[in-house]
Formats: C-alpha cells, sequence, structure tokens
DNA sequence: TTGAAGATTGACTTGTAATTCAAAAAAAGA
DNA sequence: TCTTTTTTTGAATTACAAGTCAATCTTCAA
C-alpha cells in the first residue's frame, strides 16, 4: 500500500470515528454531514469523497463495531471455561458494548428502519453470527447439563433483550456503574438458564 | 358538550387511531402527515386544525397507548393473587403492548430523539407511573418471602428490556405465536427473582 | 522544481416534508 | 332561506439536509 492509499484509508478510519461519535450525541437521524465533517475540521463535501453516500458511512461504523463485537466472543468461545462461565463473560462484553457505543449500536437493532436491501443483507447475516455464539454457549450448557431449558432461542432473545435495553436508561453519571452492571447482569441473567 | 364538540373530538380519536396506524405501518420518521391525513380521506392541512403539530399529534397517540398500559397495570395490582402471578400477569400484558403497538410504543422507549422539553416531562412521569407497578410488584413479592433479591430496579430493568425486546424480532407470521411468548417469558423471566 | 493525480472546497441543486393561510365549502342556527 | 361560524382545502411557503460538481489547492514522484 502507497502512502497515499495508507493515509486515505486512516482518513476512512477518522471519518468512521467521527460519525460514530456525532451519531452518539445526536441520533442517526439528527447527525447530518455536516456536523461529521464539522468534528473532524472538513466540509461535507470530502466526506462525500471517501463514502458514496450517507447511509454507506453508517454502514461501515456499524460494521466497525459489529467486527469488534465478533471478535470478543469468538475469543471467549476458545476460553477452556464452563459454559456457564462463558455466557456469563459474553453477557458482560455485550454490556460494555451497549454503553460504550450507545447509538450506533442502535442500528444494529433496527437496521431496517435506515438502511436500503443491499446493506441488509450483510448486516443481518453479521448480527445473527453474533448472536449465534450466545446459542452456542447456552447450548453448550445444556449438553453438559449446565443448563436446563427447553426454550433456548427465546431464552437467548431474553437475555439480549435485557442488555440492549440498558443501552436507553444508562447514564455515566447515574446510579449504577458499568462494572456493576455487568456483574448483576450476568448473575441474574444467568438464573433463568440453570 | 355540544354536537359539534363532541363531533371534533370525536375526529381527534379518529384521527390518533389513524396515526397510530400509519406510524405502525412506516415507523415515525417515514410517516408524514400527508399519509396519515390520506388515511383518513382527508387533505394534511386538516390536521393542522386538530392539532397544532406532528409532535404534538405523536404525543396524544404515545400518551393513549400509555394510559391503556397503565389501566391494564392498575387492574392487575387490585387482583388478590400472588407478587408472582402479578408479575407474570404485568409481563404478560407487556408483551401484548409491546407486539400490538410496535412502532408507537418504540416512541415510549426514545422519547428524548423526537419530543420536545415540553413533552418528555411529562412522559417520563407516565412512562415512570407505568413501571413503577413493575417495582411494587416485585417488592410485594419480597416482602412476603416470593422472591429473593437485593437489586430490585436492575432485575425490573432487566425485565422490562426483555419483554420490550420482543418488539423487534417479533412477526405475527414468525415461529411463535404471541401466547406462547407470553407464557414463556413470565415463566423464564420470573426465574430470575426467586 | 513541477505537473499530474489526489484531495478539498463551498456554492449550488434537489428533494422532501412540515407548516401556513386565504379562500371555498359545509353545517348550524336564526 | 340567509348569515355566521366551523371545517376543509390545496397551493404556496419554509426549513432543512443530502448530494453534486467545477474550480482550487496539495502532495508527491520524477
Amino acid at each position: 500500500m502507497s502512502l497515499r492509499e495508507k493515509k486515505a484509508a486512516k482518513k476512512r478510519e477518522d471519518i468512521l470515528r467521527s460519525a460514530s461519535l456525532v451519531i452518539a450525541r445526536q441520533g442517526y437521524q439528527h447527525a447530518t454531514m455536516e456536523d461529521i465533517a464539522a468534528e473532524l475540521l472538513m466540509t461535507k463535501g470530502s466526506l462525500y469523497y471517501y463514502f458514496k453516500n450517507k447511509q454507506e458511512l453508517l454502514f461501515y461504523c456499524h460494521d466497525l463495531i459489529l467486527s469488534k463485537a465478533i471478535s470478543k466472543m469468538e475469543k471467549i468461545q476458545r476460553e477452556d471455561i464452563s459454559a456457564e462461565d462463558k455466557i456469563k463473560k459474553a453477557i458482560k462484553a455485550h454490556v460494555a458494548i451497549a454503553i460504550e457505543e450507545k447509538e450506533i449500536f442502535n442500528l444494529i437493532i433496527e437496521p431496517e428502519q435506515i438502511f436500503s436491501e443491499e446493506h441488509i443483507g450483510r448486516i443481518i447475516e453479521k448480527r445473527d453470527r453474533y448472536t449465534g455464539f450466545f446459542d452456542q454457549f447456552i447450548e453448550e450448557g445444556i449438553r453438559n447439563g449446565e443448563f436446563n431449558l427447553k426454550q433456548k432461542k427465546m431464552a437467548r432473545m431474553m437475555i439480549m433483550g435485557a442488555v440492549n435495553w440498558t443501552q436507553v436508561w444508562y447514564s455515566a453519571a447515574g446510579e449504577y456503574d458499568k462494572k456493576e452492571i455487568q456483574t448483576i447482569y450476568a448473575e441474574y441473567l444467568v438464573k433463568m438458564l440453570v
């Protein structure tokens, strides 16, 4: 990769980072291309040099987070610990993402409202890959007798839902800190499974 | 109330009903005043005769659903059954609302994105009144020994989150029907509390 | 040093949807 | 019926933000 290409790649990353930031502050609908550009001391015209349009910019923001999330899960998957500990770690990791990436994470929740056909397929696929890890951990626990439940899928959805919800109410200044939430969520939600 | 006033009141209700419908179909951002008017065989100019603006129209849609939800809870509250049964009924009721009112319910989740100061206060207040019922049921269960947990508030949030999430994935054509979801959610989530 | 490729600009176009409003139509009451 | 009030209309206005593009500036390799 030439110097120029490296620079361009870095710029793309910078844009994604700033876009994430602005979206986190203002929400997707209210974050304008101008706002995102301003954050980088650029003009919006430039953004279009790097990304075809707002939707595509969004798509890559989204994709970045999902990729990070998936690699966390892969790491957990490889660890040599009980299924219970795996699902607990997974819950904690998911809490962290939901809290730290607030608004962008929201997009993962409701892609249909924002993305068009072309992106949706890829998003759903990747999202399924992510949630699949939770299914695996649950199944592992059932197989080796740690857990006991029939409705695996619904249990997973309850867990995801509970955790995704933190995104709505969590505030850094609030009553609970992240660590507390992680611990308690992991503990309580696992009680559903055993 | 004169005939005229009654008619106007009825029209306001009709508008709220149609608006709910259109929003349920298209989501808030994509439901235009024109769409809402078309549903009623009116023109959008008329809507402004009954509601100051789109936001206010929305506010009343929202308020209507929340009112219905609260009165369901009040009914459960008055019943002479165990705390466990109360929370189970509450969960089932909440599942029903989340599924049936999909998009409008969404507004309850994220009012900050849409409403301005003037409405937000009233919304939050009413929403708190609603979630307060869940707190009451949980506390009741703790008091009389049915439940055993320290983190009441977080438990409530996990329950609400899990249930709110159904709204995202539930589809009438999908794998599970409403009743199934209600039963399993109530059963599993209560396992967290005991 | 220089000129071609790459990057940036900002004014402009476009599209959408909310909101306004004067005029017309409908309804009610005298 | 006639007059006044209420309701509806649809065309015009307004606001906002996405996306375009010709012109300009920057960079870097020769």
